[in-house]
DNA sequence: GTCACGATACCGACTAGTAGGTATGTCGAC
DNA sequence: GTCGACATACCTACTAGTCGGTATCGTGAC
């Protein structure tokens, strides 16, 4: 099982990998210990030595692609164009983004509730923070008049991520669509939904 | 623990009550079959006088949901309403059905990797067979002319869908919103997307 | 009416196995 | 010689499921 493992790459990265990869697989509880360092061609002595628990490895995929998203919806937010072009870009890039690192993302949407309280709610006043950066940009159009504002916009955000949350459990890579033309339709459908009536 | 348990309900309903509002709140996985015994109120001589394992539970969650759920599909798809009103009403309704059995809903979308890879096969199989049902509903439409037809009908129905697996992890019954003004946002967003250009 | 008797409903102690985590050992670099 | 980077051996807690047993119920004989 040790086998197919690139040596190359630093340990703690083959680890962080395989535990997303079993992960969004298998979910949180019934991936052992085991299982992760055997897939990462080390034992658990590695494994203890880098991160501090099992825990830990989730809360550190968390992370990882939060960080990412969270700098890229500002630097779109942030931007020059109309609000409803950085909307239309805001939504496909979260789209792309998420299927990039779609084991992370499964691991992140669906094992929150393993972590322990604090860092649960850690974790959930930042996907707060994001949620509400993109809630923004709905509001800001719906104020300057170019989307219809007799829809909540915290519903219809609700509704549009639950959408990419979902991503994981029908996007195939070796699919017919790519990650951009998904992003693009799912951007479409939103900006046509809060087109004023 | 066995306090306030309403013992006129069989047990075998609260047996599967507590299950699916554990299996809701914690995972199935760290769920543990004597915490739920507990919570029903019984033992585990019980649980495993009336369920053959802590999957079959899982199983029963499942096909209870389902079976409400796609009953109510085919009774509105099979209606006499035009076919944007026949999804309108469809939307709305999966909202609705899915918040008025949360735990359930809860359940069934995040631990169906949880059961034995047959019974999983034959859940995915009766969970796209619904999707289908959906779905047909935006093609006559598209066909009709009443929808664009520029995005695929596929993308449409698994984004509406992720829409409502995610409901559970922000609605509060205790909040300002009806299940049925949510639902009816989101027909209307999903039928408002769908209108031609 | 009551008694025998078989079935159903349920109890709670027990087991075999697995899990996360730790303590200690090895070894090469500097 | 000591420090970081791992390996190995092991501990303890906990789990799903089993099993022998009991209590209650339905029912038919008399």
């Amino acid at each position: 099982m040790t086998a197919r493992v690139d040596m190359a790459i630093p340990v703690q990265e083959r680890l962080l990998a395989a535990a997303s990869r079993l992960f969004a697989e298998r979910g949180f509880a019934p991936t052992s210990v085991q299982d992760i360092v055997e897939l990462a061609g080390v034992t658990k002595g590695a494994m203890y030595h880098y991160y501090s628990s099992k825990d830990d490895l989730l809360q550190q995929i968390y992370t990882r692609l939060l960080s990412v998203q969270q700098e890229r919806l500002a630097e779109i937010a942030e931007g020059p164009l109309p609000v409803a072009e950085r909307l239309r870009e805001a939504a496909a890039d979260v789209v792309v983004s998420t299927l990039e690192n779609l084991d992370d993302a499964m691991v992140s949407f669906r094992s929150i509730h393993m972590l322990p309280p604090d860092r649960q709610a850690q974790v959930r006043a930042d996907r707060r923070r994001y949620h509400e950066r993109f809630r923004a940009l709905i509001e800001e159009g719906q104020a300057a008049g170019v989307f219809r504002d007799d829809l909540a916009a915290d519903l219809v955000t609700h509704q549009f991520f639950g959408g990419v949350h979902h991503l994981g459990s029908w996007y195939r890579v070796d699919g017919a669509l790519t990650p951009q033309a998904i992003g693009g339709s799912f951007a479409e459908l939103l900006l046509r939904s809060l087109q004023p009536i």
